[in-house]
DNA sequence: TCAATTATGCAATTAAGTTGCATTTATGTA
DNA sequence: TACATAAATGCAACTTAATTGCATAATTGA
């Protein structure tokens, strides 16, 4: 299937409307294949306002298409959920890694995030795992 | 030993002179047991600046007393290194819990982080986790 | 095609992070 | 103890990210 295709049924799937904005921004997660910013966002997107790149950004998380990455820079960052991902139960339960050459976030998608042992009494919603080092491209 | 002698020895070990703000924002540290975000030295701290406060992390990050703590809400938070923290080699290999109901985030110093399985031609460098869910206060 | 709902763009605000510079303070040494 | 040097602080100002209100434009179902 075509990104032109599929970005209209992701967002018909999440109950959203159908927009330029939505598309090509979704257009652009199924392309690049890694974690974006707002920023990222609106350097690609000139002709969209920031206001409504952050509105999109923000429907996509409560819809569900995309997920909020843990980092330490104080910027976030957001990638593609799993088509198995609703708003309510997020399963991304992989594993995001960052190159501290090249700055990109992948999602390691293919690895799974280890079992992790909490003191008693803790309740476990979401484990997020984040790798720094060099990836393949920069190392 | 009590926090007001404890905090002077961290101060110095780390090479940094010993400043009022600097040894109230330690021992708030010390104190709380738990990470904290400029926002919450701003508002414990009203006699400093915020510049100050906010250059008395930068120092004490750039020293190995605190570690930068990855989250997804977009603001940063520190929280108090091992003993055996050095500038360049930092060792918080601990899970970082942060609860949903109350927002607190803690070190689950005793907690390692398990071993991570990354593709081929990666290097790691560091090791973050992150788990939310609620804490045993909040359960 | 129309009405109702929703998205967008623009203006403006809040907050975090950052820098420059003058002043004050801490520290080692005489 | 006093002094000189180096560093920390406070203030002003600036940049950027995040956020809200509102009028206008576009989407969608009937």
């Amino acid at each position: 299937m075509q990104n032109q295709d599929r970005n209209e049924q992701i967002l018909k799937s999440h109950n959203l409307r159908i927009t330029d904005c939505r598309k090509d921004v979704v257009d652009y997660f199924l392309g690049v294949k890694k974690a974006l910013s707002q920023g990222d966002l609106e350097q690609k997107f000139k002709q969209y306002d920031r206001v409504t790149l952050y509105r999109t950004l923000n429907s996509f998380l409560d819809s569900g298409i995309l997920h909020k990455i843990p980092n330490a820079t104080g910027v976030a960052t957001y990638g593609l959920c799993h088509e198995t991902c609703s708003p309510d139960h997020h399963d991304h339960n992989h594993i995001h890694f960052k190159c501290n050459s090249c700055g990109q976030i992948e999602c390691l998608d293919d690895k799974e995030v280890p079992a992790v042992s909490i003191p008693k009494g803790y309740q476990v919603e979401t484990v997020n795992m984040i790798v720094d080092g060099i990836c393949a491209k920069c190392a």
